[in-house]
RNA sequence: GGGAGAGUGGUGGAAUGGUAUACACGGCGGACUUAAAAUCCGCUGCCUUUACGGGCUUGUGGGUUCGAGUCCCACCUCUCCCACCA
């Protein structure tokens, strides 16, 4: 009998199915799929373990797909530009479109070897010319509509080294290489205006099939915040008149003690005039030296200077000085802030260490929103006014805590204030009446708490309003408590930290977090806001807004700095002309071809290597014809990627980037699946160029992919990431290599867990899923050695529905599982179905044509996971064609149907018994036989059954007392 | 500091509110073998019982329910992302 051998099988159906274009499609787009991975980075040390389980999640889908009569587009590329090709050619001398030629032939050989269902005829790559040609073209078209363009940027540039410096390279203002101090020198950037986009990639994400944690990403990268522009007025200065700040706060405008503006606006004032002290001067041009990591190191303390300069608070009409911090970013918003002190935690620790007036203008108000007192937004509420309490103890710093039995509250001492009764003499009435403690130390008012909650004995939301206290007793002298008051809640003295768990009303919780001096941030009821004091935040917000300034959206999200002074990337086409500035390449002498180099270090003036490259560099002005120079930036890598799902559908086309009809019908991609390290990169980026080029009418969509899945990773064995250094790396070519096969491995890829979850490698995890092949393949075997066509007996063909319900139950599970990414469930369905067909055959001879029958069912439905082992035995079954381009089979919804099931008999919830019944059976019936069952009785004896639970099919609850 | 997700045997994990621990790894036992490997078969959460059975168990503590791994509340631990964005 033959043995499975993956080492020569698997080569043998690559082979054929290259050979026969299996998996090529070509542009007719009719009941399409396009199912897509992320192009690999081609590195040099190959494909690793984490690459074979995203690509064997989609090449699995992709079959599946296939197999259900779809045109499956399922193509691969290499996104190949980048820094290690680089940074090899510098150390070694060897040209990058040499290595990465090495590395792409190396990557294709890998993921064949592995059996992926490529369409290898639209294989790209984005560093070769006929791919950067096009990515240069999408350029000029963003540049047209005004949405790639220039401006001048501080970057660090370390003299030593003569090189510019990334953020991240500059260590403590010394550079990380040489350790000299860096400067910033002034250079000419270019950006994609994605901002433009802001509302527009916001907004699409709703309606995208994409895990939420990726959309939540994108989201919060994106930073959408409204809020309100407010001028200042600034004194006694002649090179400015007015200090504009952001704020989502307005409301809180009356505290706004002082104004912040951040080093990058001073500068600018500096350099309009400004005759600033020497101590402003060196704090504002120190700071701009500063890495941007070490000033946003939030673990340090606030610096700045106070400029000596004043402007007017618009609601209050009062001067308020200005200061400089670094804690204010130049970037965002307009570069400086109002600081609120009272209200803002970073504002308050700085006015802490330099001794700025603090106002309070917000009374907290809380919202209950759990439990049983949630306040019902859509119902009115009622004013009460009432106290709030916090009694500490004679001796020990302890706190009363009132616990409510009944009700399940955890409150502070409260009681509402009686007609004549100020809001101190309640204090002390309640305290006298509900704890007894006679004699009081210190009762001093700490603030007012509003809350809004739901009021359930009364069945009405209510609006409290409460003076809320800090009691501390003398000593521990009281009266007797009332049974009454004593029946409602038990007195409890707790520390602080046992307070916060304890307490169930935020209301109450937050009077400790006042006590404690901690700065409220959220929303309120204005005082000392003058006209507004008495308002709500959300409504003083609007009205302030018109009054003081005017509404304004801010985004984190800036434009996308896309120039690189590198080599081994896309060149943008431009040429800068004395006369007529930058200026497009046109169209028909693109593309703008990397020159060959022989030194592949950087050019020392801030530029790439390219502007060594004298007669490249050097060219006429297209529209003058004057001398000009060519831009020497190469473009980032994230462009070549943002459009390569396009190219494939027409890769080799060169008259145009794609064609509009055929990609309008292929895309959006249907499946994406990759890891989701690129949240918001490269999945934003994409996003952006495609709503650009269906603005520009290149394009009818404008998202680019539809659904989007990511895969978890795979770590090592001891659970720490896989990496060279630490030795830990599993290659899947060598477990290929030491006979495994690519099935094997593939199998437990999708078998290890979930495919969206981090998971270990185990490494003897791949011997379950060859173990499985083996037998797969030795019952096949088994069964092909057998005399076939003969007739079996009557008593076996109880065994055959034994045998087709199985698969069939195997066929609906597995179509289930994979309809929903449950790969592994998948794999352990088919596991059981192979167990079962092991005990089957031990009483139902092999041989029969219905076995036959069920082995190919069960060679279909491994297909995609296993696509070599499935293909040869569906070969040997005499199955027509390739498995692969075999239609998906159908269970049997008679077959899979059960027609005797398991009821559970249960007391009380317990497990007592099970019986055995036709499917359907009434109420009666089963409880007719389950009266008969010995164990059930015993438990029921001596016991009065209260009611039962019937449920249909599973189970039988008697609940007895 | 903010946000998101996750805690189930020795391990990876399974389980529309209805028999917790499927499937697999590992371990133990048996068959085959001169022997080993491979293969095949069986057992494998914990405590208790000769056995039938009984008790306990899904991070901890509460709650809802006839019934909770699953729903609600609080807490603990871990992972990931963002991080002075006003």
């Amino acid at each position: 009998m033959k043995k499975y051998d993956p080492k020569t099988l698997e080569p043998k159906w690559q082979q054929i199915w290259a050979e026969t274009k299996l998996y090529e499609v070509d542009n007719d787009a009719q009941n399409k799929e396009y199912v897509l991975d992320m192009f690999p980075y081609p590195s040099g040390a190959g494909l690793h373990i984490g690459h074979v389980r995203n690509f064997s999640i989609s090449d699995t889908y992709a079959r599946y797909q296939r197999q259900h009569g779809k045109r499956v587009l399922h193509p691969m590329g290499w996104d190949a530009f980048g820094l290690p090709a680089e940074n090899y050619a510098i150390k070694t001398g060897t040209a990058p479109q040499i290595s990465t030629k090495q590395n792409t032939d190396n990557f294709r050989r890998q993921m064949q070897t592995l059996g992926f269902s490529y369409d290898w005829s639209r294989e790209i790559d984005t560093s070769a010319p006929e791919y950067y040609r096009w990515t240069q073209w999408i350029f000029l078209q963003l540049f047209e509509m005004g949405l790639a363009y220039q401006a001048e940027n501080l970057q660090w540039w370390c003299e030593t080294d003569q090189t510019v410096l990334a953020n991240e390279q500059v260590e403590a203002g010394k550079c990380w290489r040489c350790g000299n101090p860096v400067t910033k020198k002034p250079l000419k950037q270019w950006f994609f205006k994605i901002t433009d986009y802001a509302d527009q990639l916001l907004d699409g994400l709703d309606d995208l099939d994409w895990p939420e944690k990726i959309k939540l990403m994108q989201r919060n990268w994106i930073g959408r915040s409204v809020g309100a522009e407010i001028s200042f007025e600034l004194l006694d200065a002649s090179f400015e008149k007015k200090i504009d700040v952001f704020t989502t706060r307005i409301d809180t405008l009356g505290g706004a003690t002082f104004l912040v503006v951040s080093p990058e606006l001073a500068n600018t004032w500096l350099e309009a005039g400004w005759q600033a002290d020497d101590e402003v001067k060196k704090y504002i041009l120190d700071s701009l030296k500063k890495a941007e990591i070490d000033r946003q190191d939030t673990a340090k303390e606030k610096t700045g200077v106070n400029t000596g300069l004043n402007a007017v608070n618009p609601l209050t009409k009062t001067n308020i000085p200005v200061v400089v911090a670094d804690y204010v970013l130049g970037g965002y918003g307009t570069g400086a802030i109002m600081a609120v002190p009272a209200h803002d935690e970073r504002d308050y620790e700085f006015a802490q260490k330099f001794k700025m007036p603090i106002v309070e203008v917000i009374e907290p108000v809380l919202t209950q929103t759990t439990g049983s007192a949630t306040f019902r937004h859509n119902e009115p509420a009622q004013d009460s006014h009432g106290v709030i309490a916090l009694i500490k103890h004679w001796s020990q710093d302890k706190y009363i805590g009132l616990s409510w039995p009944d009700a399940g509250w955890g409150t502070l001492l409260t009681g509402g204030i009686d007609e004549g009764l100020t809001a101190e003499q309640t204090v002390r009435k309640e305290i006298l009446e509900e704890t007894g403690f006679r004699n009081i130390k210190v009762l001093r008012q700490i603030g007012t708490i509003h809350s809004k909650y739901y009021h359930e004995p009364k069945k009405a939301n209510r609006f409290g309003h409460a003076p809320t206290f800090y009691v501390e007793l003398e000593n521990g002298e009281r009266d007797q408590v009332s049974e009454d008051e004593k029946q409602k809640h038990e007195i409890k003295w707790l520390t602080k930290a046992e307070l916060e768990g304890f307490l169930t009303a935020t209301s109450h919780a937050q009077a400790v977090k006042m006590f404690e001096g901690q700065v409220y941030n959220g929303e309120g009821i204005l005082k000392n806001s003058g006209d507004f004091s008495g308002q709500e935040s959300a409504l003083a917000r609007e009205k302030m807004t018109t009054k003081f300034g005017r509404e304004r959206v801010n985004y984190k999200m800036r434009d996308w700095l896309i120039s690189r002074q590198r080599y081994w990337g896309a060149p943008i086409p431009i040429i800068h002309c004395p006369k007529d500035g930058a200026v497009a390449v046109p169209a028909d002498q693109l593309p703008v071809e990397l020159p060959e180099l022989k030194d592949f270090q950087p050019s020392g003036d801030g530029r790439s290597p390219l502007a060594k490259v004298k007669d490249w560099l050097e060219v006429g002005c297209p529209k003058c014809g004057g001398p000009a120079q060519r831009e020497t930036d190469t473009m980032d890598t994230f462009a070549c990627s943002s459009w390569y799902f396009l190219r494939f559908i027409n890769p080799h086309d060169d008259v145009q980037a794609w064609n509009k009809n055929d990609v309008d019908a292929w895309l959006p991609v249907d499946t994406y699946i990759g890891g989701a390290e690129h949240a918001v990169l490269h999945l934003l980026y994409a996003r952006f160029w495609t709503k650009a080029l269906r603005d520009s009418g290149h394009l009818n969509f404008d998202e680019p992919f539809k659904s989007l899945r990511n895969q978890g990773l795979i770590l090592a064995s001891d659970g720490r990431k896989m990496s060279k250094s630490l030795g830990n790396v599993i290659d899947p070519l060598d477990l290929i290599n030491e006979g495994y096969g690519a099935d094997a491995l593939r199998l437990y890829e999708l078998f290890i867990g979930p495919y969206d979850q981090t998971v270990a490698w185990n490494p003897n995890g791949i011997d379950g899923t060859k173990r499985f092949l083996n037998r797969v393949y030795a019952i096949v075997q088994e069964h092909l050695s057998q005399d076939s066509g003969f007739r079996i007996q009557d008593s076996e063909s109880s065994l055959e529905t034994a045998l087709a319900i199985a698969t069939n139950k195997t066929i609906k599970k597995v179509t289930v599982d994979l309809e929903s990414y449950g790969f592994n469930t998948a794999v352990a369905a088919m596991m059981e179905l192979v167990n079962e067909m092991y005990k089957l055959k031990v009483d139902l001879p092999l041989g029969s044509d219905a076995w036959r029958d069920n082995f190919k069912l069960l060679v279909q439905i491994l297909a995609p996971f296993a696509p070599h082992i499935t293909e040869e035995l569906w070969q040997q079954l005499d199955g027509e064609g390739s498995v692969h381009i075999s239609t998906w089979p159908a269970w049997d919804e008679n077959l899979v149907k059960d027609d005797l099931v398991t009821i559970v008999l249960q007391v009380n919830g317990k497990v007592r018994s099970q019986i055995e019944i036709e499917a359907g059976a009434s109420e009666d019936a089963v409880k007719k036989l389950a009266a008969a069952d010995e164990n059930l009785n015993r438990h029921l004896q001596g016991k009065t059954v209260i009611k039962t639970i019937f449920v249909p099919d599973k189970l039988v609850n008697y609940v007895v007392k």
